[in-house]
DNA sequence: CATGAATGAGGCTTCATTCAT
DNA sequence: GATGAATGAAGCCTCATTCAT
């Protein structure tokens, strides 16, 4: 029942590694709830009675996956841009690297998404931690008046949105990045959508 | 095996109601997998096997939520704003009106979400019906010279993103409207990214 | 719960006739186990309840089919050797009939054969009537000194084993008649066996 | 879904043949359609679920016991007529040996024969085994001009069916030999249909 | 006579988890 | 650390039969 402890051996260390990889694959291509701790043990090579060893459930090798998929999505989205110095060029290759990233790791990606099924909690974590990371991106380039002013959290969500959908659309149903043209709209949307300098439109709010 | 065919009398109709609403309930609250045949046909008060006299099987009836969902929410969505004569207004109202819808629904709703982890092709279906609505309204728009000439697709997958994680955050989460401030920055994403006259920004397109 | 009365009208007649086609079909190609009552009354075109009316239960219907099938059987025998003479040629006129039979008559002749696993009582009525018609027509025979002397009971159970795995493997598995070769064979293994006179052997018995 | 390993240990294999023998009395007992996996795993003295580590299925084990009962059959029929010298005597023998093997294996007989209702597949490979065993003896016998010249597959089918009836009629249905006056009466039916020199009848093929 | 909705018991099968070796 | 046999609960689904209309 308790959390069993980490790996104190290199074979052990590899073990667990080989039981990440299984489930994350096993997840990906079956689901969770039709992926089995058999068919995890059988792709990695060891016993059903070896996963108890490294996991304490179904539910908490999933979470590993999650939170490392977490970890690995936030570094990568945050290496990607660290260099530009452009704000809304870098929501904008955001973009691009999040769905180019979509495409790479598919299996964990689709991992994350059925996560809000089994348990609620890691999904949100997952995407709170994410939020924080656009959300404070976005609040500085306010800061520097280089994007249009408004709640930072909430325009975190919307790129989000918009990678969510536009990832699910061509990453994951199409596996590919998606055509220029839907791209240029994307990024024409954010850029409008985040300038500085507001449209001027007769309702001009 | 043979697919269970139209109930014939006014009683099979009523309950063959009585078990989809059983299952919305069902569903909603205990998400599909942990959902059981036995609790559906116990809410709806008849024995289990009468279930299988209108539905082939657990994942047709989802499909048959899935599917009555789509119906609605398009129905709804069309309806909410066909009185609308401005076309920017009618995606913020458009917008505005899912997430209430969600709310409302919430148990169905839910139910659509996590149909893409059951069978892929009933939750392609949905949102590929729904974007059509959308992309409809924007180029129709656009035709008008109402809102910024781009791919209205792509358009419609944006304000479905937007809404989609807004919903999530606040409808699902939080199972209310979300707060002033971030309804006010979304309307003027929405606005700003759709506005017909461009932002004057520096790096003006 | 009591045996349900014979049909009164012409119309029930028909409903009657119907039902029992459906269930000769349905319990040849499918077997009685896999054979639904909803299936047959589907092939008939009625409603389930209807079957009710006319059969006591899933067995009772496959007695009647039994049944029809012991009678039709018999006579068939019956009549295609009544007007030969020779009674050797008789019994091997007999098992081509047989055979002829078993391929024209697959699905009721398949419904015999699994009726042994089903209620055992059935299957032997089937079968000790049978050989009562054969050994009859050997005892004559054995009268006539027209054929060797021997337990006529037994002879008869010989000579249906005889047709029972020809035909089997012929009529139920190849679905035509034995090659000509095999025919040859059986004839004369049957009319030697059967012969008055007996083989010059050593042991001669 | 995967076919079930072998068992890797000595228990394993211990609960693999208790599973089988109770099975065989489950199935010979009570049919293979009314037999139970409950049934089989209470009478092997373990849960339910380990039957799915040893079988796939209900029609798994029963292929199992068929193919089990083919070699013992076959083994049986061999060694049982090895030493006897007189090709004519060693089928008498085949048939007295055989029905001796059916009273003794009665449950095991009773499998094969219902086998034919749920896979035919396996009852015909049973049949077709068998066959070969005799009729490679036959083929010998012949040309040795011990036995009568025909087709020695066709004198196999011939030879089986007679056994098959009588061993449905005495082993089966009455569990014991059949009387004296049947088995001379087969006997004497079988060594007339074999013997080298033909009957001197007036039809004289 | 006929209908068809409803029943509910029963069976097969899966699978996360435990544990003795 | 690793194994793999064993568990047993739980769930989906089928189907013969009944009955009100």
């Amino acid at each position: 029942m308790a959390k069993p402890s980490q790996p104190a051996t290199r074979r052990g260390e590899q073990t667990q590694q080989k039981l990440l990889s299984a489930a994350e694959q096993e997840f990906g291509e079956r689901g969770f709830h039709n992926a089995s701790i058999s068919s995890i043990t059988s792709r990695a090579g060891v016993a059903q009675g070896t996963f108890y060893i490294y996991f304490a459930s179904k539910e908490d090798i999933l979470k590993a996956l999650v939170q490392h998929m977490s970890r690995k999505m936030r570094h990568s989205q945050t290496s990607a841009v660290e260099h530009i110095a452009d704000r809304l060029t870098v929501e904008k290759a955001g973009l691009e690297h999040f769905l180019q990233f979509s495409i790479e790791n598919q299996n964990l990606y689709k991992v994350v998404l059925e996560s809000q099924f089994i348990d609620e909690s890691i999904y949100r974590e997952y995407y709170e931690k994410l939020v924080a990371v656009y959300a404070n991106r976005l609040k500085q380039a306010q800061d520097d008046d280089q994007i249009h002013r408004a709640d930072p959290e909430t325009q975190a969500w919307i790129l989000m949105g918009i990678g969510y959908f536009l990832g699910l659309r061509y990453s994951i149903w199409d596996g590919k990045m998606p055509p220029e043209q839907v791209l240029e709209t994307a990024y024409d949307f954010i850029e409008r959508g985040l300038s500085p300098n507001g449209p001027a439109t007769a309702s001009g709010r």
